[in-house]
DNA sequence: ACCGCAGTTCAAGTGAGCTTGAGTTCTTGG
DNA sequence: CCAAGAACTCAAGCTCACTTGAACTGCGGT
């Protein structure tokens, strides 16, 4: 089996086949070119062709976006792989430390929420003075993608 | 101390001073009066008065932000609770058990998800085929390099 | 009376992450 | 060769939770 098909050379795909394979609607593909996410090559008559490793990228940004990210930190991410090969273990590692810390802070966060609640559900209260949940005003944005990432559904199927 | 300033009765607050107390600004009281999530009076002169109630409700709204509701879930939740008496323990347990749950859910993913990182840290993956993080919207993937080439005879690369 | 800040309304803007629509061009099967 | 369908561009629209701006009015102090 040293001999595999050769594959990977000049095995292009098209925006239609890379959509279909990896859920991500051909508009949000485009769209994710034009924020430098993603890249592609042309055809004679412009149509757009990608290779393998693009679905791989996409799943990347994916996989970020479920672990709270911008499209602007991905990009940034993404500016730090390859383009072309496969990451080496040194350079998933280093994202996903990050990653692995941002996750643990908002665990930690929902997870105190979460007691405060518990404690307000034994007590009550809502009281102004006294509640944990109303006296945390620590605004922790949890406001950006995070609620968002539920909605964010496959598109039409 | 027992005159302090007589409280309760006929107390209104002025949209600054609520905005001021509660960390809203006052454009955002207005946009919460106008979906429906507080209410006010108004003076003769058109100018908003709160009841202080106003405040423990505007902490509900950003206790409930907190857990990630969408201001109209916020808006129906309000709607169950008592417009002007402090809501009692069963108003409050009810609502606050069903923000247990989201909390419950939105942590357990999380947590599904920082798993998943472990491993790849581990296995430095990234693999479309293996990895947990990736394997999501794949499936048609399997369906290798038998696809078709859409080649239009690009020379080089 | 007058200043100036606080408040009012309504419309439009923001930003993130896309989608939708219009109008046009490419590619492919028959 | 032609029709159908896939892709192209560019602009505009959408959701959410607000903010900002313009143009006024109200209120308190001197």
């Amino acid at each position: 089996m040293a001999e595999e098909n050769v594959p990977s050379k000049d095995h292009w795909l098209s925006i239609g086949e890379i959509a279909h394979r990896s859920g991500v609607a051909a508009s949000a593909l485009r769209f994710y070119e034009d924020q430098g996410l993603i890249d592609s090559r042309r055809t004679a008559g412009n149509q757009r062709q990608y290779q393998r490793s693009t679905l791989r990228r996409i799943a990347f940004v994916q996989a970020a976006q479920r672990v709270g990210l911008a499209l602007a930190e991905i990009r940034e991410a993404l500016g730090s792989l390859p383009e072309d090969r496969t990451p080496t273990r040194s350079d998933w590692s280093r994202l996903s430390k990050g990653w692995r810390t941002r996750l643990d802070e908002r665990i930690t966060e929902l997870e105190r929420l979460r007691d405060d609640l518990d404690g307000c559900i034994g007590c009550g209260c809502l009281s102004l003075q006294r509640c944990n949940l109303y006296n945390k005003s620590d605004r922790l944005a949890e406001r950006g993608p995070g609620a968002r990432i539920l909605n964010v559904g496959i598109p039409g199927e």
